[in-house]
RNA sequence: GCUGCCAUCGUCUAGCGGUUUAGGACAUCGCCCUCUCAAGGCGGAGAUCACGGGUUCAAAUCCCGUUGGCAGCGCCA
């Protein structure tokens, strides 16, 4: 029994992305692993970009990728909850402990407005030095206070940094790492509005929701100090921190929208497994020490440890998710490919492109199909053709196939033969089919691709398609004949 | 600008001082299988381990510097 206790804290201002749920993983994969308890937070302190839809983006985007939080929202632990800061705003929790800071002289109220802040920082970096907050307002007197609030200014609230010294993080995953305090200035930990900021309401939430462990981008590793500094203030016990590093795109920049899907719901609208992505995002970052790319969800949790995630930063390779997709589609049972491909019309509202759909018949045509699957988006184009009531000729395959000078003969010699002689075979299983064409082919002298080939084209319009002989017998004797009979009237009509 | 982080095939990575002619995976190329397309099997090419200095009998592996990339520097998170 183990009582570690991670989180993933999102902020709703937009869908969840790639970045942000390998950091959900992460956290998840080492919850499983030790045996812990994964926490979802929603930081929703941005008060002009959080929205409601981007808190349902992103919880539905949680469950679809099974990433399941042991408390949160939906799941609330009466000892922790809740778990919306803007919830734990309404109920004073920040104020507390900014007002204990305050009292012990750790803190400050400050009245300069964004402007004068920048101007100050501007003026730093001017000089070539790192863009700080002075500290004017830390001597204020409460004369100078209560004019400052006469003339109508709100007030925050900033946090004392140490001006010498350095401070010093112990990473779990990047060792130790040091901090000039001197570069770190007085930053805010209550805005005017009194909300808290990010690097104030994340502590104080870490510490009362007792984790144990914080694991996060290493985009968060320069705020590190700064929270340090905070459970220092409060007399509180840190957690560990492991920073990991950042996926980046092709061009080795930041993970944006220039780099195609960054959202994880366009992934799923393209059929890509929860599974396969999950796998792919654990490859990122981490790995095993015999270099195992196919991963069970059962083998991560097992497998998962953070001394074995790097520390340089990896491109994301779509690529290399689609390969694994396929991986992934392939090692499940024909029957589960057909549920999950069902699950996907639905999440994308194509029911109807299958409405009239004989349903036996697309489960069998799943099967013939089923490793050349990438994407579950791939399959209506691979097997529509069995449900077409007109069949739709590629012209390439046509003219290929059927109509060309080498081909026009034996083509129609062929088909023609075969509308009789099929329609007179009794077994209709593809080993007896086969048999039937090859024969054909040794009868007449003739190469059995030129038996085959037409007999394709002629039943589905392709000359790209399932194993023939299969084909055939899941369409049924009487559909392949009617279809090689239109393709007869349509092409070799004799006028 | 300042600070921090990072640096092995195109990409993800193994490697944690000698077992390395640097291993695996994706992608790529060729061959095999084959009724097409896939899948699969086999094989090839692909990394002077960013560069320059040390330390050591011995360095991709340790140290320093340089360069490059990325990140952070908000009353955003």
């Amino acid at each position: 029994m183990s009582n570690i206790r991670v989180r993933f804290a999102p902020s709703p201002t937009g869908d969840l992305h790639i970045g942000g749920v390998r950091t959900a993983l992460f956290n998840w994969l080492f919850a499983r692993n030790k045996g812990g308890e994964f926490i979802l937070r929603i930081e929703d302190t941005d008060e002009a970009r959080s929205t409601e839809e981007s808190v349902k983006v992103i919880l539905d985007a949680m469950k679809w990728l099974e990433l399941k939080w042991g408390e949160g929202p939906g799941n609330e632990c009466l000892k922790y909850a809740p778990y919306y800061q803007m919830k734990r705003k309404e109920q004073g929790i920040y104020q507390k402990y900014a007002d204990e800071l305050v009292i012990k002289r750790l803190a400050y109220h400050c009245y300069c407005t964004p402007e004068e802040v920048d101007e100050m920082r501007k003026e730093a970096q001017a000089n070539k030095l790192p863009p700080k907050y002075d500290g004017r307002c830390s001597h204020l007197t409460s004369e100078q206070k209560k004019q400052k609030e006469t003339d109508g200014r709100k007030a925050v609230i900033r946090f004392k940094m140490p001006d010498l010294g350095i401070t010093v993080l112990n990473d779990l995953i990047r060792r130790r790492v040091e901090f000039d305090n001197s570069l770190l200035d007085d930053f805010v930990i209550m805005k005017a509005s009194g909300v808290p900021t990010y690097n104030f309401a994340c502590v104080v939430d870490d510490y009362l929701m007792e984790i144990t462990h914080v694991l996060r981008g290493d985009d968060h590793i320069s705020n590190t100090p700064r929270q340090m500094h905070i459970y220092n203030a409060l007399g509180w016990k840190m957690p560990e921190f492991a920073h990991m590093a950042m996926i980046l795109g092709h061009d080795g920049a930041r993970l944006s929208k220039r780099h195609g899907h960054t959202s994880v719901l366009e992934y799923r609208k393209e059929g890509y497994l929860q599974e396969a992505l999950i796998n792919y995002l654990a490859l990122l970052g981490w790995s095993t020490e015999d270099s195992q790319q196919i991963f069970t969800i059962e083998e991560l949790e097992q497998k998962f440890s953070i001394e074995r995630c790097g520390t340089s930063p990896s491109i994301f390779d779509p690529v290399k998710l689609l390969w694994l997709n396929g991986e992934k589609i392939r090692s499940k049972a024909p029957e589960q490919v057909y549920e999950l491909f069902i699950d996907w019309l639905k999440y994308t509202n194509n029911e109807k492109l299958i409405e009239n759909w004989d349903i036996d018949l697309l489960k069998k045509a799943i099967v013939l199909e089923h490793d050349k699957i990438k994407l579950l988006k791939d399959i209506p184009s691979l097997v529509d053709f069995f449900f077409a009531k007109d069949i739709e000729y590629k012209e390439e395959a046509v003219q290929k196939t059927l109509l060309s000078e080498k081909s026009k003969d034996s083509a129609k010699f062929v088909l023609t033969e075969s509308v009789v002689r099929l329609a007179n075979q009794q077994d209709f299983s593809s080993a007896a089919l086969e048999q039937y064409a090859r024969a054909l082919a040794a009868e007449k002298n003739i190469k059995t691709g030129q038996v085959f080939h037409p007999i394709r084209v002629a039943i589905s319009g392709r000359t790209q398609g399932p194993s023939l002989f299969h084909m055939m017998e899941v369409m049924g004797k009487n559909e392949v004949v009617r279809r090689i009979n239109v393709t007869i009237n349509k092409f070799f009509k004799t006028v």
